[in-house]
RNA sequence: GCCGAAGUGGCGGAACUGGCAGACGCGCCGGACUCAAAAUCCGGUUCCCUCCGGGGAGUGUGGGUUCGAUUCCCACCUUCGGCACCA
């Protein structure tokens, strides 16, 4: 008998396969049934030069779930695409010469080219690259609509400035406060940014978490991330400048305990206490220094910092003046960006408090009853809450009010390898949105894709300028660009109608299609790229766009994939990536190894330790399905411990790919199967049904050498044949062990 | 600090609804085949004790519920992940 050889036998199926158009699926017609669809995703990926282990996790679990929905009868969309813009290409194209889209494309044929070897069933018909004008120019289409609508619009908002290369930076280029290239001291400058207005669906995204069947660990982080706070806004009066100033607390009972005030650096009001301030000096210069820290630096700082400004601001409960102070511990994007301390019932104030010397006093007992809170106290602090909320409101101070951590999601990017923002500034008319015909707006080619300037785009001068949509006076064009999740907030749609040349896509495909049925892709999305697209959704769906407003309807997370981790430096040390894998073990050994190492929602580190078993197994399958097809008697598997057990694995791995998930299980049980047909030989009377049934449970895993036992087993085309049924009467047994204890013991 | 997940043999892991802990695989040990090796096959492999019949302990730690706990409850320890001056 021959050996066993994965190349041939990999070869000769994915050339039947690309024949006969196997994981192509075609439009629905009309009056087709919703409930015999499925569409399964997996997050496209960005076309480096090679697959990684990543992916080879991400896609075989993607593809065994569609096979699996294949074969028990439904239709199903597993489609491919590139999220081919974005900074790695340019980076590359900076470092190594060349145009990033020769490096993309290069790479997506090259890659393209790996995950055909793998066997991984997409439907090519539909592939996807965001770098290409048939797809971008959608996103410039959907931006127009978002900006209608009011959900896409521009603000000032800081960023950091060389003042001498005249060049706006990424945090990363700022060291010390100075310049990466010039060394010239950073300033905060506030310059118009693109946003989408996530914030306007802040609640939704929160309630509509409840209805997903994602993993609660997802949904927790999409919880911390939009952070819905409720308490209560409160008005502060500054006599001096008559003006009152609202803050934000979820302590509203603690207010007697307020004992000073605390601004935000970028506070609109500091600039007008500054220029009546005894401290002017000091105040500017530590606004100044505070703009150009990041975030992480203010909240790393080992002590508070701030400065008196010389004001008083008023504490509406009790007439009380306390001191005004600007800190940048108050963040300016989030609340008010002013506080009222309250250093006994707060750590981060009462920290502050210390370092400057100011007065603590307690309003809230051991008991969690109001204390030195004139009318309130002895209240309950809960029941004190609404209590205060209540006579300020009566008084038209203060009202509850809910605050978010959610901020709206900045797009512009002062980079060249992306979807260029369709629009067009004039004197006259402000930011102009391109017209829907003139779409799209072509990504021209450019000698320097280098961020020295301001955005690399400007340096084309002639595609720049561009007359207004409005009055045909020559304006110029915007030249930041989208951030590269805008592309993938809405790819899963496009694939649905990917080659509609005349409208983003039908309405009925994508309302057949979607939502996804099963989205599958690392944790590390948990939060942006997963709320980007829920947004989206949601927009999208209020513009009358599409016909649902959830996009993933069941998300599979899977773990990293660690290389090199503790245990690699111990064994061989020589770590084999993907292609070198099927290389040498073929690409079903891969893909079983791959989902047989652990549980695919976990983390796991790589090792090629036990591929070497896995393929021993694939070899061991091969040999005995041969020669039971060779020498099995045909007909019914009479009842028996082997044809039992077979029964027993088609209940057993059903439930585990289908409701479970549990793919290292699934393929044990298999395993298990096997063993026995082993020990059983292949004249068992039940022999042929075992191994039959062992070929046909392997499939979506192992689905070249499946295919190839399947043909020797007398049948064909496995790809469609139907999956398995147990049958209930098989799985009885004749006897059992009845477990007797006692006394705890077994006996 | 807050939120979340997880701790089981030499290793990866299994035990799904509270019912024989360690399935399946790796590694290791022994044997068969062979001139020899590879490949393949068979047997063994949680730990301790053993008169070889078996006996005892055991799922991070300490308690609890239960006839019975890896599984449920309480407290703690450790590791990993996310968020983090969010008022």
């Amino acid at each position: 008998m021959e050996r066993y050889d994965p190349k041939a036998i990999e070869a000769k199926w994915q050339g039947v396969w690309a024949d006969a158009r196997a994981s192509h699926v075609p439009d629905p017609g009309p009056g087709a049934d919703r409930s015999k669809k499925s569409y399964v995703v997996e997050m496209w990926p960005y076309p480096s030069g090679t697959l990684h282990m990543g992916h080879v996790l991400v896609y075989t679990i993607g593809d065994v779930i569609s096979r699996f929905h294949r074969r028990n009868g439904l239709a199903v969309l597993h489609p491919i695409g590139f999220d081919s813009f974005g900074l790695p290409a340019e980076n590359a194209a900076i470092r190594e010469g060349g145009h990033p889209r020769e490096i993309t494309e290069r790479n997506i044929v090259t890659i393209s080219e790996s995950m055909r070897r793998m066997g991984w069933g997409f439907d090519w018909d539909r592939l996807l690259s965001a770098h290409e004008p048939s797809y971008y120019r959608w996103d410039q289409w959907l931006f127009l609509k978002l900006f209608e609508a009011g959900l896409a619009y521009r603000k000032a908002s800081p960023v950091k400035w060389c003042p001498v290369d005249q060049a706006v930076l990424a945090n990363e280029q700022v060291h010390d406060g100075r310049c990466e290239y010039c060394g010239a001291e950073v300033v905060s400058k506030n310059l118009e940014q693109w946003f989408f207005r996530t914030t306007a669906y802040a609640d939704e995204l929160l309630d509509e978490l409840e209805g997903l069947d994602w993993p609660d660990r997802v949904k927790a982080m999409q919880r911390n991330w939009i952070g819905r706070s409720e308490g209560a806004e409160i008005l502060f009066s500054v006599d001096e400048l008559e003006t009152d100033v609202p803050v934000f607390t979820t302590r509203p009972d603690t207010l007697f305990g307020a004992t000073f005030f605390v601004l935000a650096p970028e506070h609109p009001l500091v600039d007008q206490l500054i220029e009546r301030s005894p401290n002017a000096a000091e105040l500017r210069d530590y606004v100044g220094k505070a703009a150009v820290k990041r975030g992480e630096e203010r909240a790393a700082a080992e002590e508070k910092t701030g400065v008196f400004t010389g004001f008083f601001a008023t504490n509406p409960v009790n007439e009380a003046r306390i001191p005004i102070w600007v800190a940048d511990y108050v963040l300016m994007d989030y609340g008010t960006g002013a506080i009222m301390a309250v250093p006994a019932h707060d750590e981060r104030d009462l920290a502050f408090a210390e370092r400057f010397d100011l007065p603590v006093v307690t309003v809230i007992d051991d008991d969690g009853r109001l204390v030195n809170s004139a009318q309130f106290d002895g209240r309950p602090a809960e029941e004190a809450k609404g209590a205060i909320v209540d006579w300020l409101g009566e008084r038209g101070r203060g009202k509850t009010a809910i605050s978010f951590r959610l901020r709206d999601w900045g797009f512009s990017r002062q980079r060249y390898w992306g979807c260029p923002i369709p629009i067009v500034y004039c004197d006259d008319h402000g930011a102009v949105p391109v017209p829907y015909d003139e779409l799209p707006v072509l990504l021209p080619d450019i000698e320097d894709y280098k961020p020295k300037g301001i955005a690399p785009l400007a340096s084309a001068v002639d595609w720049v300028r561009a007359p207004c949509p409005t009055c045909g006076k020559e304006g110029r064009r915007e030249v930041e660009t989208m951030d590269t999740f805008v592309d993938s907030s809405w790819y899963f749609l496009r694939y649905c109608d990917p080659h509609n040349e005349d409208a983003v896509w039908d309405r009925e495909l994508v309302d057949f299609w979607n939502p996804v049925d099963q989205y599958i892709g690392g944790v590390d999305h948990a939060t942006m790229h997963l709320i980007y697209a829920r947004f989206f959704m949601k927009a999208l769906n209020d513009l009358g766009l599409i016909g649902f407003r959830e996009p993933f309807q069941n998300l599979f997370t899977n773990g990293w994939v660690q290389l090199g981790g503790s245990k690699m430096s111990k064994s061989k040390g020589n770590v084999i990536g993907p292609e070198e894998l099927v290389e040498e073990y073929g690409a079903d050994s891969a893909r079983l190894y791959m989902l047989f190492i652990g549980p695919a929602r976990e983390d796991m580190d790589w090792t090629d330790d036990g591929i070497d078993g896995m393929q021993r197994f694939v070899r061991r399958l091969y040999r005995l399905v041969s020669e039971v097809a060779e020498r099995a008697p045909a007909g019914e598997p009479p009842a028996g411990e082997l044809t039992r057990k077979a029964h027993e694995t088609i209940a057993k791995v059903t439930d585990d790919i289908g409701r479970r998930q549990s793919f290292n299980t699934a393929i044990a049980a298999i395993m298990e199967l096997v063993n026995e047909l082993s020990k059983a030989g292949p004249e068992d009377p039940a022999a042929r049904f075992a191994a039959e049934t062992a070929v046909s449970l392997i499939q979506p895993y192992a689905p070249h050498v499946a295919e190839e036992l399947w043909q020797r087993l007398g049948h064909e085309r496995l790809w469609e044949h139907a999956w398995p049924v147990a049958d209930d009467a098989q799985l009885v047994r004749d006897t059992f062990e009845l477990v007797v204890q006692v006394n705890g013991k077994v006996r």
